[in-house]
DNA sequence: ATATCATATACGCTAAAACATATATGATAA
DNA sequence: TTATCATATATGTTTTAGCGTATATGATAT
């Protein structure tokens, strides 16, 4: 039957369907960030944290990078177009949200990962997708020279 | 705190977050439906898809609108712009899916609602939303005049 | 009135999601 | 090697979603 496809897109707005899930989707918007970040900002626990980004890397739509002790994880554009649109519309969504903001703003004051200030104060594109993909060798030298 | 917004996002995501809810949007990408064809092109139960409906207009993804016995269905425009923009790209996803291309045409095999030739021999016009409420007097009338 | 039709809701159950806590893994440091 | 740090996963429990069945509601028909 139909239950391939739907089961995807089931799951891929079941991935979306969660507070804590949303924040760190928000808090990644603009590039890769450790998950010693997350927990900080979110104020929530490790296991948590490391639960929901396993959820989202399941759905497609983060993946990880291991960098020393330390793993980054960043927005992928899901292989499907249509899916891609939409998470692009919800990332919008919760860029243009005072909350999110917030939460985005804490990332300045941050704890282990040394490329923190480099990434963040790195002004956000429009094109997130673009820009994450454009500056992947970039940060990835900035990180090693930082180390 | 940042809860309200973050479970109101939540919640809409999770409305989309179903099999069964994703096929109903689907069916009612292009005009009101009347519940009786639900039950009949989706297969299921009565009570289930009543429960489904009752998600989605909880949601504030869709409306009712009382016609004697019947009740006909129809998606909204979500009051924030950001979730509209997401309803809308889900909505091109699933028009774009053979499977729901499927369940679509099986509208045409229907059952109790008198409208329903009327309804969705007309073509499917490019912004779902202006094409629904323009026809909406118009409709009222044709059914009128066919009980 | 009563009966019937279309739909909605309530109730009890099952299954799945999310959580806290504990433990495992994989990397670096000593 | 052992110790430690950052992160992942496993386990047991609580919460929540969805389902089937039964029942309620609201409209028409008799």
């Amino acid at each position: 039957m139909n239950e391939d496809f739907l089961l995807k897109m089931e799951n891929f707005f079941m991935a979306l369907a969660d507070k804590t899930r949303l924040r760190l989707l928000n808090l990644m918007r603009d590039g890769e960030i450790c998950v010693c970040f997350f927990t900080e900002v979110l104020n929530e626990s490790q296991p948590k944290i490391s639960r929901h980004l396993a959820y989202l890397r399941n759905a497609g739509i983060v993946e990880a990078r291991r960098d020393g002790k330390w793993m980054h994880y960043r927005i992928i554009e899901p292989e499907s177009d249509r899916a891609a649109a939409v998470l692009q519309d919800t990332l919008d969504w919760l860029a243009s949200e005072e909350e999110m903001r917030k939460d985005y703003e804490k990332l300045a004051s941050a704890c282990c990962a040394p490329l923190s200030q480099v990434t963040i104060t790195r002004a956000p594109k429009p094109d997130v997708f673009a820009d994450r993909v454009n500056n992947q060798e970039e940060k990835r030298e900035l990180e090693t020279f930082m180390l």
